[in-house]
DNA sequence: CAATAGATGTCGTTC
DNA sequence: GAACGACGTCTATTG
């Protein structure tokens, strides 16, 4: 770990070097400006900063307020420093698509790199992936009779997540959503429709998620489709955490 | 700005405390686990990360990789903190949905706070509204002939791009992308089966953006659907920028 | 490498 | 406040 109080230019262009050179996680605040141009393009006037440069090549300029960083190039990037004159430049550039990142530091008020040891990875619960398991677990969350044939069935246009057959022999298209939006009816839609093409006998398409929106569920409707809202509490309690509903068609 | 190497439990309770009060940026630098509960819930193991407090209650916590941070809260957050026997923990509520992010400090290497002043605010360009404008100042981009009828025509299913009329009469539904996906596709048919119903006589669907997949442009003939690619560079230079392919239905 | 969909997405805008 | 779509989305997964 090196820190350094109100550095100057020169001091600072050392810090970051030698950081770059040893993989260390460098912070900077000070007063700067950004320029971006690549994907789109923006200009950042001048103002007080935090600037994170990870040994990945990621480098995120993060204002006081707000979650996301103002400006950033993802890991794989590459960071420069130089000195011109009293303005120091920091200067990142992505290459694929090629984007690049320029901070103009007028003034710095602290300078620090670190060398962090983490080989801790999240482990995240919840997920859509845990929906879909839990379903093939139970299919019966699905409707009872419903038997599962494969998972992640891959389509022309795109991968059903779940896709199976009712007890008459109809198949029975799944999407899971942990929020059921527009963009899942029309997911679900391009999928029946598809099979619909293919798949003699009559095809189904049902909703699974824990959360619906109004409008969805008039959508839903308008489409023929059913919906199953799943209680993702319920089923980890492995109680029964469905409410059907089917619409007539 | 206060800075503290290797604060004691106690210099970093006071350091943050202080530093919430004020209305201060914190960085955290140390080693720690992080609980997550909320929309969905999560584990991650110490580990030595960098841990970011923002006035407006943002909570960020950044491994040594990766774009994102590992763990947050957003905005609006209420940060506490507090001290344990040797572990100081670091907690924050969201209310609405309500999530909570634990930290557990085993040691801090670094704390520091800031006090940000800045005013400046982004200035974005290339943006879908950009393209969305381009369209209308030259509606000739979409087909000779086109004339805009509304902008941002709002209907039950979402807000359509552009609507308007052919030479002949017919009402066309654009909607513009940056980059066109299934999705855009799918939001495209969603508007243009609702004015068939309203509307008379032919309804057209173009797809407007910069950059197309193949995959896309099958469902676009599927679905009898006409698309447009823009370039964004040509159009800023006020050059023909567009090539135009009806498909026939 | 392109393409596709998920995400604790976040964020802005509209209803 | 809910809902809906854009985003320089980012990221993982798969062909």
């Amino acid at each position: 770990m090196r820190v350094v109080l109100h550095p100057s230019p020169r001091e600072t262009l050392h810090l970051v070097e030698e950081a770059l050179r040893n993989g260390e996680t460098i912070l900077l605040v000070g007063l700067c400006g950004v320029e971006y141009e690549g994907r789109s393009s923006a200009t950042l006037p001048p103002g007080e900063r935090v600037v994170f440069l990870k040994s990945d090549g990621t480098l995120l300029v993060h204002q006081r307020v707000g979650n996301n960083p103002i400006c950033w190039n993802p890991p794989g990037s590459r960071a420069k420093i130089r000195q011109e004159d009293e303005l120091l430049l920091l200067e990142s550039e992505r290459l694929k698509p090629r984007e690049n990142v320029k901070i103009t530091f007028l003034q710095v008020v602290f300078a620090g790199s670190f060398e962090l040891v983490d080989h801790a990875e999240l482990e995240l619960r919840g997920t859509e992936r845990e929906l879909v398991e839990t379903l093939i677990q139970h299919p019966n969350l699905v409707e009872p009779g419903f038997r599962v044939v494969k998972r992640e069935k891959p389509t022309r246009y795109g991968v059903i997540d779940l896709y199976g057959m009712d007890g008459e022999g109809n198949t029975v298209v799944v999407e899971v959503k942990r929020l059921a939006s527009f963009q899942a009816v029309q997911q679900l839609r391009r999928y029946v429709d598809l099979l619909k093409q293919r798949e003699p006998g009559e095809v189904r398409g049902v909703l699974v998620a824990t959360r619906f929106t109004r409008g969805v569920k008039a959508l839903l409707e308008d489409c023929g489709f059913e919906y199953r809202v799943l209680n993702p509490r319920k089923i980890n309690k492995g109680e029964k955490g469905v409410q059907s509903r089917l619409t007539d068609y």
